[in-house]
DNA sequence: CACCCTTCCTGTCTAGTTGACAAGAAGATA
DNA sequence: TATCTTCTTGTCAACTAGACAGGAAGGGTG
């Protein structure tokens, strides 16, 4: 960093939040309808500017967060996915936006806050086979972050981030193949979350209002780093 | 992102470049010492404002590269380690910085440029044992640049890019070794490089100016991810 | 030319892990 | 009781990683 001082370009820090949960089983992101100009009307990921220039930069994301959909996440540990800059993002002039990813278990219905027109949970289908583009460069920032999810699930307890506690090796084994997009032999995945020291932790036992026998309960360990890590199952 | 306009708060924009190189069969990373203040005579990581407001953020990055070590980088990719903003990591006001990462094989001497008092390597041993502190949030940056090259060569033909070509399979070990800060077995060493397919190519055949028997060459293959994974043995 | 030294490369053995699959356990329901 | 569903444990073959030995291919030295 160099230590010139000239007036500064007008430069606009923006940040973007990719929200992820399980519903019914399925990944699902939160979006916003846009209220205003441009992309009015196209769907975007909740975001927004900075205020000042001494806001930090998760408490702006937190504060959009609860004026475009109502919700408060600041329970939830937000990730940096990263900063997207290119010159051309943003018709309005330069911006760069700084995006985060957040984990979530079950969360209410959003309700559209000012400055969007609606929030809602759609599905987080591989974005590559998504019908409908997003606003700005949102395609990319939601690809980023759905990838980024992925890899985490192998060598974090993320997935227990996305299960109401307490929950069963079913619910934990359904967040991986949600967000994997794969199926998995259940009795080896039973043998692999149990083999993870610290992984989960036993509770008590209840049986779910399913048929079929009663599940255990577990509840989140204390590890974040798992050792081994749980692998998805190689591709090509 | 939410669509006001209003006067923009004033937030400079830097970057930051984290320079990884191997200098006998060490790890290393390219620092400067800064000939400005803050930080003035401090250890810093190369880097600079953005010029302009329409700069793209990877062209500001090589251009304060030239600028401070008279390198160009402009061949190599430049992978990004993502946003640092704290409100107060830089005593001038609010500073955002997006740090990048390269990775480059044996590289000239820097000389220091204009902004810079002087461009060095230094060696990147374990920044939690190093002695000399960094300028700003250097220390953190370089520690994530570290990391990042760390996990990236399990999964990416990274190694490759620390090597000049034709390079032998024990130069690789040897960057495996030095980033990863273990000793690999040999033998099982190459058993696992030539079983990934597309990874490493044959070349000729030359013998080093060492001693012993002499080593095959190799080239950087097609693939850029690789499977299976070569994983790092596990620490704990 | 023996012989040793160094480094490269290949092979073998064991222990552990993965994937496929079967079978038992524990409830609800007819 | 029989049957259905789902959870849980067990088994077995195929594969992989780590440890290690030993041969191959040069150079140096008497």
């Amino acid at each position: 960093m160099s230590g010139e001082t000239w007036s500064p370009p007008a430069i606009l820090i923006a940040v973007d939040l990719v929200i992820l949960t399980l519903r019914s089983s399925e990944l699902h992101v939160l979006l916003v309808e846009r209220g205003t100009e441009p992309y009015r009307g196209q769907h975007a990921l909740p975001g927004g500017f900075l205020n000042t220039a001494d806001e930090d930069i998760v408490d702006a994301a937190l504060r959009e967060l609860r004026e475009e959909a109502n919700l408060d996440l600041s329970r939830l540990h937000l990730e940096q996915l990263g900063a997207y800059g290119g010159p051309d993002r943003d018709p309005r002039g330069r911006v760069i936006s700084i995006a985060y990813l957040a984990i979530a278990p079950e969360l209410p219905e959003p309700v559209a806050g000012t400055d969007a027109a609606r929030a809602l949970w759609t599905p987080a289908a591989d974005p590559l086979s998504r019908t409908t583009r997003l606003a700005f460069d949102h395609d990319q920032i939601l690809a980023d972050g759905i990838e980024r999810a992925r890899t985490k699930l192998e060598r974090t307890s993320l997935a227990t981030a996305f299960c109401p506690e307490p929950f069963t090796l079913s619910d934990l084994q359904q967040v991986y193949e949600a967000v994997w997009g794969v199926r998995l032999d259940q009795g080896n995945f039973y043998r692999k979350v149990r083999g993870v020291p610290g992984f989960v932790l036993p509770a008590g036992e209840v049986r779910r209002p399913t048929k079929g026998r009663p599940a255990r309960l577990y509840k989140a360990g204390p590890r974040t780093t798992l050792h081994p890590p749980v692998v998805r199952p190689t591709l090509p």
